[in-house]
RNA sequence: GCCGAUGUAGCUCAGCUGGCUAGAGCAGCUGAUUUGUAAUCAGCAGGUCGUGGGUUCGAGUCCCUCCAUCGGCUCCA
């Protein structure tokens, strides 16, 4: 007999050697037909997988995400399979489960494939998964799973296999398939009834852009049909929230391919967003104690060397600008913090002034690969919101922390709450990417994690995402579609100060080297707004907006009155237009509501004569009569609910 | 940069297997209409079918090049 624990807590003894489904068959049949996977010790195990010892044991639905992710794992074995069919002689490398579906990586050879072959292979698929075959895994030794692989002369299994112990070699087979594969899958294929393959891609093994391009397969599946029509559905929603979408339609920016590639262009409703946004930033970042600095777009090759930004970027940068001296060259500012090193050694610093912290909105350049280009999150002209604090060792810890608030207060007010606070630091394998000291690599990121530890945010560790010259707390928000971006930084850095030689004297008369902080809440404008866009599908916060209301007089004789009451907001700074267009109500209306302005009147004979007014929100809405100043009032007072004071 | 896809008017799209002067709706312009909570009516104008080349009697349609865009990969100071 073996005792089980559950999660709830209850412990109770079965047999030796029974499964999972079996033991979930004796709770209730509608569990056991539920199950399929679950999870043993930690670890995952099939739920065929025969138990011999005492222990936890969960079991994983559909509705779980250990359970989505063995049903999107073991799809993949299945679309394996019938690519396997359908293409002779191709090396299947790896198939996991991602955070929508799944993907395999495959080396096509000879054949090549596209989404026109899609149809076919989710046909086949579902033939297949409605036989209802078992996964069942079992061990291999490793020598022949290794001669396995030798015959079709896989040289990426082998691969996979040569770094696994023996002992530790599992293969999962199901119909005539059989696959290298760790475990972690359904009871049988029967469960999957619906398949729907997204995209094809390349993709490196091992993701290293030196070793052969795979195909990646993307799929996704559902154990109801229904399911999937409703992801598609979900899929298409998010599209209308799509930046590049909403951007044009609001005309808020354009790109031209005459001006150049991931170049944006910010048309007067943008660029007013924009500016009140900086403006918002700049308010809060006085109160913080920031200065503006302002710095040229191009700066002297020799600034870069300093840095070592240009040993780093150089080549697949912008390349320098050559003047009519000899030997003089140029780049384009691909970053601000050079800069405001020379800045801070325009003077000398003594120790009573510090922290120092310049601030800026530099405008830089980088030569983003042509393929990375992506609407306004990534682009190779934009401006961040970027500052420099120059402070002591000693300082270090508040500063880190102030800033933190300052970056969820940006957030905040901008409704920003599910954001991921990403640590990010060296990769331990490939220290020789980075420069500096490893004492001052330690110092840094002892810093960053304390002072985000003692803030109380939850974060993620991820390791090689961190900057050259520092590591970083960065803050991570999603897409419509999910994709996570990065939008604001915080970054310690102890090795541009020894580089450009900062210094101020302490205490004791003597010289000491400050620490610097590099940090930008919002990231990029272009990104943040960017992201705000999908979030808010375009309709911005209030304080926000561009039009706050539209004025629409129903006939000519209602336009004087329009202007006057169009006055009378303006006066109290809330931004309105008058629509008096030679249209009629119901298109202005359709108009303002498709411009996503969140207010409107209509002046006709009744308001002007009551001098009350029906107030239409945004989507339809009905917020009954007001008298022009208490619309006022309502508007500043809303206004304010979404933006605090710093 | 790499893999796959897409590119027809300002926007959204039609144009079947190559065959008359490339169509529609919206937007624009002109005129009429002076309008009451998501599109008033009529007329007009607008496209070297992304670019360059090729195949063909004939190319928006087939092939190649380049450009741009989209989904990924790699990269992201």
């Amino acid at each position: 007999m073996v005792k089980i624990k559950f999660p709830d807590g209850a412990i109770r003894s079965y047999e030796s050697g029974l499964t999972p489904y079996e033991i979930a068959s004796s709770i209730s049949s509608g569990l056991a037909r539920s199950i399929i996977s679950s999870d043993f010790n930690g670890q995952k195990i099939e739920t065929t997988t025969q138990i011999f010892d005492d222990g936890n044991l969960t079991f994983y639905t559909w509705k779980d995400n250990e359970g989505k992710e063995a049903f999107w794992h073991s799809t993949a074995h299945l679309l394996a399979q019938v690519l396997e069919e359908f293409y002779d002689g191709i090396k299947l490398t790896i198939g996991p489960a991602i955070s929508n579906g799944f993907y395999y990586d495959v080396d096509f050879g000879e054949h090549s494939m596209s989404e026109k072959d899609f149809l076919k292979i989710e046909k086949r698929m579902i033939e297949i998964a409605r036989e209802k075959h078992e996964f069942k895994l079992r061990s291999i030794s490793k020598k022949e799973a290794l001669d396995f692989y030798k015959k079709n002369r896989n040289q990426y299994k082998t691969e996979l296999i040569e770094n696994l112990k023996d002992g530790e070699i599992t293969f999962c087979d199901h119909d005539n398939f059989t696959d290298l594969c760790r475990g972690g899958h359904i009871p049988h294929t029967g469960l999957i009834k619906a398949v729907k393959l997204m995209s094809v891609a390349g993709a490196y093994w091992r993701a290293d852009q030196n070793n052969t391009q795979l195909t990646r397969v993307y799929g996704i599946s559902f154990p109801k049909q229904k399911e999937l029509t409703e992801y598609l559905n979900l899929l298409e929603e998010a599209k209308k929230r799509d930046h590049r979408k909403l951007g044009k339609e609001l005309e808020l920016f354009t790109f031209s391919s005459k001006v150049g590639q991931g170049l944006p262009l910010w048309l007067p409703k943008g660029a007013e967003l924009r500016e009140r946004l900086e403006s918002f930033l700049k308010k809060a970042q006085k109160k913080a104690g920031y200065k503006q600095v302002i710095s040229p777009h191009i700066g002297n090759k020799e600034l870069y060397t300093t840095s070592g930004h240009y040993q780093k970027y150089g080549e697949s940068s912008f390349q320098p600008i050559s003047t009519p001296a000899d030997g003089e060259e140029f780049l384009l500012k691909p970053m601000n913090c050079p800069h405001h090193c020379e800045m801070y050694n325009s003077k000398q610093w003594s120790y009573k002034e510090l922290p120092v912290r310049y601030a800026e909105f530099g405008t830089v350049y980088r030569y983003e690969q042509s393929g990375e280009l992506h609407g306004l999150t990534r682009v190779r002209g934009f401006t961040q919101d970027d500052a420099h604090i120059f402070c002591t060792e000693d300082q270090l810890n508040e500063e880190f922390k102030n800033v933190i608030d300052l970056v969820l207060y940006v957030f905040g007010s901008l409704g920003f709450e599910n954001f991921t606070a990403q640590v990010s630091l060296r990769d331990k394998e490939n220290k020789e990417k980075y420069i500096g000291t490893d004492s001052s690599w330690i110092e840094a990121e002892k810093a960053i994690i304390n002072a985000t530890k003692e803030k109380g945010l939850n974060y993620n560790i991820e390791y090689g995402e961190a900057a050259f010259y520092g590591p970083k707390l960065d803050f991570m928000v999603k897409d419509a579609l999910g994709r996570e971006w990065q939008l604001g930084t915080i970054q310690v850095d102890y090795n541009l100060p020894e580089r450009f030689d900062l210094n101020y004297v302490d205490k004791n008369n003597e010289l000491m080297r400050p620490v610097m902080i590099h940090r930008a809440p919002f990231g990029s404008l272009e990104r943040f707004i960017a992201i705000l866009i999908e979030h808010t599908a375009g309709n911005f916060p209030l304080w926000l907006t561009t039009n706050q209301v539209t004025l629409i007089p129903v006939g000519e004789k209602h336009k004087k009155y329009s202007e006057k009451v169009l006055e009378l907001l303006e006066n109290n700074e809330i931004r309105a237009t008058v629509d008096d267009r030679n249209e009629t109500v119901g298109k202005k209306i359709r108009e303002s509501e498709l411009k996503k302005v969140p207010f409107m009147l209509i002046i006709g004979d009744e308001e002007i004569e009551n001098e009350v007014f029906p107030i239409r929100t945004h989507g339809g809405g009905d917020l009954g009569k007001m008298k022009i100043n208490d619309f006022i009032k309502y508007i500043l007072k809303k206004s304010q609910e979404t933006i605090k004071e710093f």
